[in-house]
DNA sequence: TGTTTGTTGAAAACAATTTTCAACTATCAA
DNA sequence: TTGATAGTTGAAAATTGTTTTCAACAAACA
């Protein structure tokens, strides 16, 4: 897991400027073990004392998603979540209900990867692997 | 291949009405090889000599896609483009560049749906794979 | 052929996100 | 410490894809 400070060095190291805005931002992202959308990271950012804009959370996770600080997840409304990035969870699954979400371990599609580049001529550069199903919680009311 | 008329027959067996937008929207989409947004099916259907307007793309798309009778992709942008649904084939390759789109040969995943669902207790429904990669043209360019 | 009820479309509403642009501030050099 | 520089911010407006509204319309069935 990321510490705060090292999120913050990264930042730095790519020429982005450390302001209280991003500094609220990754505090906010780091208390929360949920993938959260850019209204949530706000209204957590105000929680902690921060004074910021909706625009500025919008920009600041479209540099932490470059940097690969944060994971972006495409939900079916098109509307996007965001939780800091993890080493070696790449995947998640989404509860269609509740939007909870949870990382499980990677699975190792290479093969596949490489198969559908032979066959299509496509170069595959990335890809979005998403598992929807109810989380245990909506479960129990269903 | 679905041929248009197995489609409308799906759609009045279904209870929906065969109206001539549907007709021509069903058309659009069996000239076309490519997976389309909603304003290009509307530009392909008037193109074909028909009237009408984009609210009915939309929900004629959305019943489509209801009944499974076309495959909706979910681009970066979080718009959506459609194409009939061929059987068989379920997942593809975008090219980020032209969104030009590929279907491959569905891989078997229910090992990995079983897997997640043991570990995570989310009962898998559905799932997203998109892969995504310059395609041949594109290639030439770069 | 008339009646019922699903369907249509223009316009307005929506929601997520991006752009604009002037004011601001983190950072660096002196 | 103090400018100067150039990246950053935010309120408001603009965009974009999509959905809703609602009155007029037209499939399909009796």
């Amino acid at each position: 897991m990321h510490s705060q400070k090292k999120l913050s060095k990264q930042l730095r190291r790519h020429g982005y400027r450390l302001t209280q805005q991003r500094r609220a931002i990754l505090q906010a992202l780091a208390q929360s073990h949920e993938y959260l959308t850019s209204a949530d990271i706000l209204d957590r950012a105000k929680a902690l004392g921060f004074d910021l804009g909706l625009t500025t959370v919008y920009r600041t996770m479209d540099a932490l998603a470059d940097l690969g600080l944060v994971k972006r997840i495409h939900l079916e409304d098109g509307c996007h979540r965001y939780a800091l990035a993890s080493q070696g969870h790449r995947h998640y699954v989404v509860c269609p209900d509740c939007s909870r979400t949870v990382e499980f371990e990677g699975c190792d599609l290479g093969f596949l990867f490489q198969q559908v580049s032979q066959s299509t001529g496509f170069a595959i550069q990335d890809h979005w692997l998403e598992l929807f199903g109810r989380c245990p919680q909506c479960q129990g009311v269903g």
